[in-house]
DNA sequence: CCTCCCGTTTGAACCGGTTTAGTATCTCCC
DNA sequence: GGGAGATACTAAACCGGTTCAAACGGGAGG
């Protein structure tokens, strides 16, 4: 029989085991199976337990027992709390938290550079990979521990879950709309597509090189479709501008509408940069779509309320987040990937082109 | 010496001791104190677990010894994916994973329900509650556990710090401005008060027993300059719709509105509620602000951007979060209350009362 | 009266580490 | 040559529980 109930004055199972004279396992078991005990006895333990000030079972000790946390991870792109600024991230951290919610799973953002100091010491039984990064120190300390984890929106990984859209076919459907209304001069609005800060008309060799899958992938729509229409490629300037956000998107839109012949219609590869093309277009006195047509990708919430509302390519991003975390907890040896479907939204901003 | 380096397979620490014949506390200390081995060992440690496959430490364990986590707790009053459909609980948000990003730790959403499933048995050292309630099972959860925690924009809990605003200066100031503008008509669309699905217009018991300090105190703000202008609070409507949301600013709007005589400005109790009212106003052909002006309060970042630009009241939401968790993490003796300022922003939403 | 069975309760192993208080060896210095 | 200090490493306690096989006791059945 344990004789330390209390070492250091703090109230342990044992301090309660010992105030009862029963074992430290028929403590534990008040807690977590109290069927195995006689009512009288439980409820004398729990009693004494709360004389004591006993909070119950310590988590931390009782995790390493049983091996498991109760908790998913997230691993984000770029630092944890650019998420919050980017309104479709938000809505996928929302589809992942309803899951969470719904099986008592407590949600951690596993913040901490790209070194990965805290991806190898958070407390988590799976990690959400919300990233495009090949290898990225915080994946890699998590292929090391090896949790299971599922990837989104990013390259498929062996031994790994997926979840993604087919951004090449958005794309495509996207430029599809603009080409079908008659356009015959596009411009794209790309996000930074290398890492290297640098800003202008990327070339052919610059798209390829591009570190993100997605932004590969629409890259490639676009072309697809201008090809397809038996147009030129290469006369397509694609405009790249850092870093990401809505001014880049202004500034990315305002260099194609200066050039001469300007463009009548503008891809932006996401909402974000879609609604500064639209301030750019206002700046510059042009109506949208009446002198130049614009079409987002993600349909975020804001792409609605627009002035002009935007046409965009929608993608169900709380969806995402929910796949991604129910793969976790409900692994599928036959389907691990998921492909989520994409849909072009049709609205105000974009029509024919002008007259010339 | 210990003889069961690998028990049921798993690689452990005791595997790699075993396995170069030194004991625990060496490899042990080649991870978490490399300086106390010669070089030549710790190589040896290092090379030999690299070899077997071992990741490090279990974080699990390693936590369960030092009784500390790195991981800060997060408790939102609503289920947690509420959060992020809510701008201001977003940036907030965002303020605290700065703070978690800049300290290498992880920030643990708890969602669950009130009963505190999840707050019971959450990996956290510490725990920040975004939340007004005064006693839910997830903070009863979290005080029982004996847990440091700060509440945010809620009541004042002994042994916890506190994060908030100003709210009846707050909301005072908006009333005075749209006072000092000439307006003796005024309307409150104001946040479900009681958590009981009512709709209707809330009179002054009501009003008093607002279940959120936050609503409670920005009723008295207003009250306070309605009255300070020898004005009749009991005058002014208080318009409540459920559930909390755009919508319901919309419905509250229209309700006033259709009053005869009409207010000629409408006091929001929330930005969304107030983008809710400009809907109203529209959907009613009055043009805001020549007939009727709107004032709201957070100053989100959609208020800027809204037709027209909505005057508000600016809180720093980002900067309570920062606040809440550098409490946590630098707990002062002398200042556990932070109250952070709150301005008037004027933008294009208010203006003078239209002539009779 | 003996057995068997069942509901309770317990001892002991285990989860995977960290840490403290040493011990052994080596170096330095007079 | 002997003692003081460093240096490098280890044994054992500890963190706070869970779990499983076994023990116990009492009632039912034969």
């Amino acid at each position: 029989m344990e004789t330390d109930g209390r070492r250091g004055g703090r109230v342990t199972l044992a301090t309660v085991a010992d105030a009862l004279g029963v074992s430290r396992a028929t403590v534990s078991n008040a807690y977590n199976h109290p069927e195995r005990l006689s009512a009288a006895l439980r409820d004398r333990v729990l009693g004494t337990a709360r004389e004591l000030g006993y909070a119950g079972p310590h988590p931390l000790a009782a995790t390493l027992s049983r091996g498991r946390v109760n908790a998913l991870g997230l691993i984000y792109e770029d630092p944890m709390s650019f998420a919050f600024s980017d309104p479709a991230a938000v809505l996928f951290l929302q589809g992942v938290s309803e899951v969470c919610e719904d099986e008592d799973l407590a949600l951690v953002l596993i913040s901490g550079g790209p070194a990965g100091a805290v991806a190898r010491v958070a407390l988590v039984d799976a990690v959400i990979c919300y990233c495009d990064v090949p290898i990225d120190g915080r994946l890699a300390a998590i292929v090391d521990r090896g949790l299971p984890f599922v990837v989104v929106d990013g390259p498929r990984l062996p031994n790994a879950g997926h979840v993604g859209i087919d951004d090449r076919r958005g794309a495509a459907s996207a430029a599809r709309h603009l080409l079908d209304l008659g356009h015959t001069r596009l411009g794209v609005i790309a996000m930074p597509l290398v890492d290297d800060g640098w800003e202008g008309t990327a070339d052919r060799d610059r798209q390829d090189r591009a570190r993100y899958r997605a932004s590969r992938e629409r890259l490639i729509g676009y072309r697809e479709a201008v090809e397809a229409a038996a147009q030129d490629w290469s006369a397509v300037a694609v405009e790249e501008r850092v870093p990401y956000g809505r001014d880049a998107g202004r500034r990315a839109a305002a260099a194609l509408l200066a050039r001469d012949p300007a463009p009548t219609a503008l891809l932006a590869m996401s909402d974000e940069l879609a609604l500064g093309a639209l301030a750019a277009a206002a700046d510059a006195g042009l109506s949208v779509p009446g002198d130049v047509s614009v079409v987002g990708f993600d349909d975020v919430p804001g792409a609605a309320d627009a002035h002009p509302a935007l046409t965009t390519v929608r993608q169900p991003h709380r969806e995402k987040g929910r796949r991604a975390a129910e793969l976790l907890l409900r692994p599928t040896a036959t389907a691990d990937e998921h492909r989520l479907p994409v849909e072009l939204v049709v609205r105000a901003s974009s029509g024919p082109p002008p007259h010339r």
